[in-house]
DNA sequence: GGGCTTTGACCGAGA
DNA sequence: GTCTCGGTCAAAGCC
């Protein structure tokens, strides 16, 4: 893996030489981290576990915001949280470069710019986003806004999280000495290594156990089927196709419930990753109380059955859903940062518990972050060439969140070469090249349907350029943005910025690209 | 036989 | 009006 930053803005700290695979996990000591899932006895409620996480960073020195615990645990090469913010683990992942917001509690997000941050190899991407409780897969709350997803997917965090625990199938890593045993870093594995995660269809998480790493291993071709994510819902293949301007087809998905309008599109590589999932629409009915997928499949052995992970991947276990969530997380955190000035505390991060974010996005001075149930059919998509390029070993995911004038004038010059209206929702999604020659670099935005104002950006590809002259001066641009948050501790310039990471280097180190954006106006 | 996948054809929107 | 392209349809085949 490259240890250039690709792309990824994540400032590496005398990175070590990242290991031709994904570490390991780093197992914080039950007693740390159960108590955050068992303190009241109680399950958490989704805002009470972010702030169980991030509450011990005032203790702790280290792993102390999600991400960091998330790369710390990961060690991996691939690993690199945050991005900048110190050195997320540098690049590349350096595992040991985690230190990305050591003195940061919240170091994903600096204000006023996007986050990125890369999970473990073999991470789905999608699998960040496939994840019911991110997209709103709870009855009633379709379409969530963000702190609602954040809130969801905290929780599947614990719940997954608490699997992991419960299985013990962690093992410490090599690169875990970077982070003291003693610390409440979360623990987390790369995909290989990870165990069967649906929490809903797996039966115990003791069958993880069964297998082998290699076992594990050598199951991932077998686990490339081609079949939708087992997030919970059921899914029918009705098409596939070869877009341009992607070098592996594109399924297409419907949820089988009956009037349901939840559609997913899903990339794959020819090895089976998944590099682009996007949703649509949101599921007017509860998720299926049994999966059929799960329930015929109870084939969950050793490294776990293609038919549980739902393919996504090879990744979709519950560690992934972790890893999701913690992603997540990050994004959202990063999203917040966007949107207010000044460092971001646990306590801002943790908020209310059981899913009052409105009281937590107030408390963060983010207005718009209140559930807004307008927000319905934003289609949510996560893109990651990483994962078709690099396959196993060096997916990277990158989440952003940018502001407002990002959208159309990022700094870079972009020619419009497409648009389309796709049904319930309409608001077109328009497609952008960079216009300097040479440059492949891409751009789809996103408008939800009910909500000209919730805007979902992909980038796709790295500048081979720099920022046109005449507009490096503009204001934030994605790539400021996302080089402040990753590498400066605080906004810089965006030339300067530019410099060290920006999406020019995606190409070299192709990132999955998770843009959550929030509009102010539209321009 | 039902449900799902595959795949070529078709449709609609934008350039 | 034509072309391109993403999305969808629907028949055929598979499990």
């Amino acid at each position: 893996m490259a240890a250039k930053s690709e792309g990824v803005p994540v400032k590496t700290e005398a990175p070590p030489p990242p290991p031709s695979r994904p570490a390991t996990i780093t197992l914080p000591p039950r007693s740390d981290v159960e108590s955050i899932f068992r303190g009241t006895g109680a399950s958490p409620g989704p805002m009470t576990l972010v702030s169980s996480f991030f509450a011990d960073n005032e203790h702790d020195s280290e792993c102390r915001s999600f991400s960091q615990l998330l790369a710390g645990a990961m060690a991996s090469p691939t690993v690199v949280v945050g991005g900048s913010g110190g050195g997320g683990g540098g690049e590349g992942g350096g595992g040991r470069g985690f230190r990305f917001s050591q003195n940061r509690p919240v170091g994903l997000a600096i204000g006023g710019s996007p986050s990125m941050f890369t999970v473990p190899p073999g991470l789905s991407p999608a699998s960040l986003l496939d994840s019911p409780a991110f997209f709103a897969s709870i009855p009633g709350q379709f379409g969530m806004s963000h702190q609602q997803a954040l809130a969801q997917v905290t929780a599947q965090a614990a719940q997954s999280h608490s699997h992991m625990l419960q299985n013990e199938y962690l093992s410490f890593s090599a690169l875990s000495s970077s982070i003291p045993p003693t610390n409440s870093s979360v623990s987390t594995m790369p995909p290989q290594q990870i165990p069967p995660s649906n929490s809903e269809t797996k039966s115990t998480g003791t069958e993880s156990l069964e297998g082998s790493h290699s076992e594990q291993r050598s199951q991932h071709t077998s686990l490339t089927v081609d079949k939708p994510a087992d997030d919970g819902y059921n899914w029918r293949k009705y098409g596939q196709k070869q877009v341009k301007g992607s070098e592996y087809p594109r399924s297409y998905y419907k949820c089988t419930h009956s009037n349901c309008p939840v559609k997913k599109k899903v990339e794959r590589s020819l090895d089976g990753q998944v590099t682009q999932i996007i949703y649509k629409g949101e599921h007017n009915h509860p998720k299926p109380q049994t999966n059929k997928r799960a329930k015929e499949g109870g084939t969950f052995t050793g490294g776990g059955s293609s038919e549980l992970n739902g393919n996504l991947g090879v990744i979709e276990n519950f560690e992934g859903n972790l890893i999701r969530s913690k992603e997540y997380m990050a994004a959202h955190t990063a999203f917040r940062r966007d949107h207010e000035s000044g460092p971001v505390t646990s306590e801002q991060l943790s908020g209310s518990s059981d899913g009052d974010e409105v009281g937590d996005a107030e408390a963060n001075g983010i207005d718009d972050e209140k559930p807004d149930p307008k927000r319905r059919n934003i289609e949510t998509r996560i893109t990651d060439p990483a994962l078709s390029q690099r396959a196993v070993t060096e997916p990277r995911i990158i989440v952003q969140t940018t502001s407002e004038v990002d959208l159309l004038d990022d700094g870079y010059r972009w020619r419009k070469y497409g648009q389309k209206v796709v049904k319930g929702n309409p608001n077109p999604r328009s497609y952008y090249k960079c216009t300097f020659a040479g440059c492949k670099v891409r751009k789809h935005v996103e408008r939800a349907s009910t909500d000209p104002k919730a805007v979902i950006t992909t980038y796709e590809g790295k500048h081979n350029h720099d920022v046109p002259a005449s507009r490096n001066s503009s204001h934030n641009t994605v790539n400021a943005v996302a080089s402040t948050t990753l590498v400066h501790p605080k906004p810089q310039p965006r030339q300067s910025l530019l410099k060290g990471n920006d999406y020019r280097d995606s190409d070299q180190r192709p990132v999955a690209v998770l843009q959550l954006k929030e509009e102010n106006h539209i321009p």
